[in-house]
DNA sequence: AGTTAGCACTCTCTCGGGACGAGTGCTAAG
DNA sequence: CTTAGCACTCGTCCCGAGAGAGTGCTAACT
């Protein structure tokens, strides 16, 4: 639809305002890339560009800023393919891969190593507990109304969650029923295990209650309830941006990003794209976040999709690194999750 | 030292910064607070006070401020004890004590709370293990050479670690381990577990690695190396503050409190206080908070104290409204986990 | 017909100066 | 010792002018 000239036009102007934060002018653009015509030229293509709406001015006489959907051709079809650097990538290495812990310690740790990399914020969905494998479950009373309920799934998946049973129950009938869930369970799909699996387990142990509460913290209640898990980090890092430097803006996204539900509609959106997903500015269907672009690549376990990580910046990311960093760090997440689950 | 009628100035006109945060003038103070006497009076006292140091000027011809010292003197000798309100009683009964879960989040609900109360952040030391009760050790293998282990204690306590240990290790071999240890320990205090009540046991099972990293665990390990656990919430109230209007200020402030060994340091400096202490701006041990003060309450567990819970905010901090909140949701969450520990 | 130089114009940003207001310290009288 | 009066100091707000960046238009050039 555009013709090359104004591609690259769009292109280095686009790159030119990511990298200084401030309105580009012809001149500035005639001068640092060398596009082999005059300001003046550039001037009116500029003003074809901000008549098809992928630039816009700030005020008249100010340079030109891209839009939403200038950003949008720039990520779809002008940006280069950005590659880690050998030192990037034996960063990641060395934080994702070699910690070899628990699953959720290393999403988490992939999100800290993200929002580092990219001094954006990032924002993780925390792993589905889907694909794992059932493990163990273990039932410790408190006291006589209180279980604690401990579920060790493989790979590295330790959730435990205190249930309330309405009558008093012993220390031998949560070992009963540990025991037979246990048998019935083990090396099982954490998201196959349905009620009727565990047929007849609730009437060999003389306890419903007890049952009822951990049947069904086995089919539904693991999931964390709480605004499905997200995770957040570097988030001061959106402070460092220059567009937020009014302390209003900071304060208002900021507390935005606290409230996790939200953040989890935008993860969902971004999962549903699959593979890499970018969502910028108005794109995003929370209205807070309409000057934030959100980049995002699922991770898996075995084939399946269990979470999704990205970051969260300006409108004037740096799509290029943003895009390729979010992706290679989910690569690796996703191959550091198959090695631990291989066992080693 | 001061005689009365410097008190009731230096009272006044701390008050009156704490709610206004602008320098405070003679002519305000003789009209908001019937001090019994003219401007030019409060004039000579105020010239005085700041002769002695408990205030200061910004600049000549701008009211005063309180100095740290005059922070401290109205803190320890003028401010009226400030008792919370039958609605804020209630709320902190509904969503502290109410909740009735693990201790952990337990603590970290009172945290939100405090934060949400005062409007400054809450900081909290998490409770430490020493005075709860052993309950339960389980020993789940996820593959050859790493377990998890699960430890459950009274009141409400579950936490789990990988562990790695050099030799293949079984199933077999694990549930052996932790019955044996299950058995020496049940009801064992924590703090009260050392190596010589687990003598034996290396010999009976045949694997003095997974032995030897258990044991390490339950001695020392679990107490969370990773900087004693703060809990921070509120973070964002401090933005709030007129002195945090400036975003550099805001982001170094704000960058300082993700590190949470700093903020360990200065809970311990508070801890050592016993009872209720205030650190006020220079007070502080962290250079970064000087220009905050902190207030902060023990909590405790029977008669130990486990933890340290506490807010933070500008020096111009509502001193009086602060302490009392804070030893309120101290008190009450110790009464809580009593509660807890009793079963019921 | 597209490209470019020239130029007038617009708009923001910055900086200096003056008015204003709040508050002080001093002095002298009560 | 207290207080009224007053001169003085400073920070803040509000202009207005000037600089700078960038545009759009027009006319000439290739």
């Amino acid at each position: 639809m555009l013709d090359e000239r104004k591609r690259r036009v769009l292109h280095a102007l686009t790159e030119d305002y990511i990298q200084t934060a401030e309105p580009v002018g012809s001149r500035n653009l005639a001068r640092k890339y060398n596009l082999g015509v005059s300001p003046a030229t550039i001037r009116n293509e500029m003003a074809d560009l901000e008549d098809e709406g992928y630039l816009h001015q700030p005020h008249t006489s100010a340079g030109r800023i891209p839009s939403d959907k200038g950003y949008r051709y720039y990520v779809d079809e002008l940006m280069a393919r950005w590659e880690p650097s050998p030192a990037e990538r034996s960063a990641v290495y060395r934080e994702v891969l070699a910690v070899r812990r628990a699953m959720e310690e290393m999403v988490h740790e992939a999100a800290r190593l993200l929002a580092r990399a990219t001094q954006y914020a990032s924002v993780v969905a925390a792993p589905s507990l889907e694909a794992s494998i059932f493990r163990r479950l273990d039932l410790v009373p408190l006291d006589d109304l209180r279980v604690v309920a401990v579920v060790v799934a493989d790979p590295g998946f330790v959730q435990h969650r205190i249930v309330e049973v309405g009558r008093p129950v012993s220390q031998a009938q949560c070992d009963q029923m540990a025991a037979r869930l246990n048998r019935r369970l083990f090396g099982v799909r954490y998201g196959d295990i349905r009620r009727d699996l565990l047929a007849g387990i609730k009437e060999e142990v003389g306890h419903p209650e007890l049952y009822d509460a951990v049947a069904d913290l086995l089919t539904t209640g693991l999931s964390d309830r709480k605004s499905d898990k997200v995770y957040l980090e570097g988030t001061l890092n959106i402070l460092n941006q220059p567009e937020f430097r009014d302390i209003e803006r900071a304060r208002s996204l900021l507390a935005l990003l606290e409230a996790r539900d939200i953040l989890n509609e935008v993860l969902s959106v971004a999962a549903r794209g699959g593979g890499t997903t970018v969502i910028i500015g108005h794109e995003n269907p929370v209205a807070g976040l309409r000057e934030c672009s959100v980049v995002s690549s699922a991770y898996r376990l075995g084939d399946e999709v269990i979470g999704v990580i990205g970051v969260l910046g300006p409108t004037r990311m740096d799509y290029s690194r943003a895009v390729g960093m979010v992706e290679y760090v989910a690569d690796q997440l996703t191959e550091a999750l198959d090695a631990l689950m291989r066992g080693h």
